[in-house]
DNA sequence: CAATAATGCGAGCTATTCTCAGTTTTCGGT
DNA sequence: ACCGAAAACTGAGAATAGCTCGCATTATTG
């Protein structure tokens, strides 16, 4: 069990649960997820160590309702882009890059939380899952500004879904360690031109229409002769 | 530290090793790092948890042979795409076809394994840098495929690194958490697709030099008029 | 065949998670 | 205002898991 074992009801408890968290997110970013103590987190609250386990069941439910807070103001931070996108009806371009600026501001913001979020404590099948969830339905919403920006072309919710996928890899991966080699803004960038150009339209060769690809085994290929 | 404190020297200490290793990862992946137990480890291994401990500093040392152990045997198999380009000269198209179907490969084969690795164990610094080591080795193998395969375009180390990176993370949300609704092959199919035409030598426009794009500024987008 | 080094052992120390029986506070009803 | 019930809170300590340390056993060297 990983929700709560009981709701709070009364204003006083609410505050009890409202300081637990907050002590919760402060020593596991100072101090790590293994290294901080449900002890430490109960004095650090204000609350004795039985009123915590009174709300949660146990350790990594403190931090499942972290990170559903901080994915749950995610969604509504990418939810917002595509609020923009309704009204204004950019350009690809425009779209993504507001799209890549916004997740690059959820990687940035507060590093130590993302980190400790994604990284540093065990994932719990019901935080993957929350997180896919998540990623499906800004999948939905960018699939639907690629059925406006483009007529044609593959699947758009495949497509949208490969693309935040992608994006969410190429973000984590370039802000949280940043390649020591190169700068991070160039990277934001390219990584704008690079979606821009796989969610394009692909202009049709002129002579004539473009065959679609032939389903190929994924598995080791062997460069056979081509035909 | 999370290297062993102690190197083996004889035969009977590297059977020792390798017996922990062993029980490690069966017992990790049967009832997962948390409910796993050193003493339960080295109770299965055969030996006694001071002779696991005289390897081993800590828990978490376990895992991080576990994962430098399967991190080095995935990039052996990556390696062996580029080993296979570089005598066949594969098109893009066919290149990332064996890229995809091996990583798709690696996720597939041991899904315990890496799920154990990538979701449910706590990753510690050491071996987020192993792997994004091992991301930039595979980045710059297909940088130089890259400019085998066309003129122009972005600068190429950035491309693959983006692509390794992209690559990663989709096939890592589909294949460990499918989404209920699509089907994994087509997704696959649709990821080379997509890559193809990101990679692809994009097409000059007719009407002259494509010309290099703005910078922006990738934070809060505002849709001022555009221009 | 010592002498020395490497390896193996496991009872128990330490630290941490989590329980539970009892106390205090809140609140609706009269 | 008062009462009873439900909600909230408390903290000593039970339960458990990671890890240590002194000593026994096995291998290697000269």
């Amino acid at each position: 069990m990983l929700t709560p074992r009981k709701q709070p009801r009364q204003q006083r408890s609410r505050e009890t649960v409202a300081a637990i968290l907050e002590a919760a997110a402060q020593l596991f970013q100072r101090h790590g997820y293994a290294d901080t103590t449900t002890n430490k987190i109960a004095e650090r609250a204000g609350v004795s160590i039985g009123s915590l386990y009174q709300y949660f069941p146990n350790k990594d439910a403190l931090l499942v309702a972290l990170a559903e807070r901080h994915l749950a103001q995610s969604a509504e931070q990418v939810a917002q882009v595509f609020a923009r996108a309704a009204e204004h009806r950019p350009s690809l371009h425009d779209l993504l890059t507001d799209l890549v600026g916004c997740v690059a501001a959820l990687h940035t913001d507060r590093p130590a939380l993302h980190r400790l979020l994604f990284d540093q404590a065990p994932r719990t099948p019901g935080l993957v899952a929350r997180f896919r969830q998540a990623e499906q339905q800004i999948a939905h919403a960018l699939a639907g500004e690629l059925r406006r920006l483009r007529a044609g072309g593959p699947d758009p919710g495949l497509s949208a879904l490969l693309a935040v996928q992608g994006i969410e890899g190429q973000l984590h991966g370039t802000l949280l360690d940043p390649p020591s080699d190169r700068d991070t803004t160039g990277h934001l960038q390219a990584a704008i031109r690079l979606w821009h150009q796989a969610l394009a339209e692909p202009t049709p060769l002129p002579s004539g229409p473009s065959r679609a690809p032939r389903a190929q085994p994924a598995r080791p290929q062997r460069y056979g002769r081509r035909r």
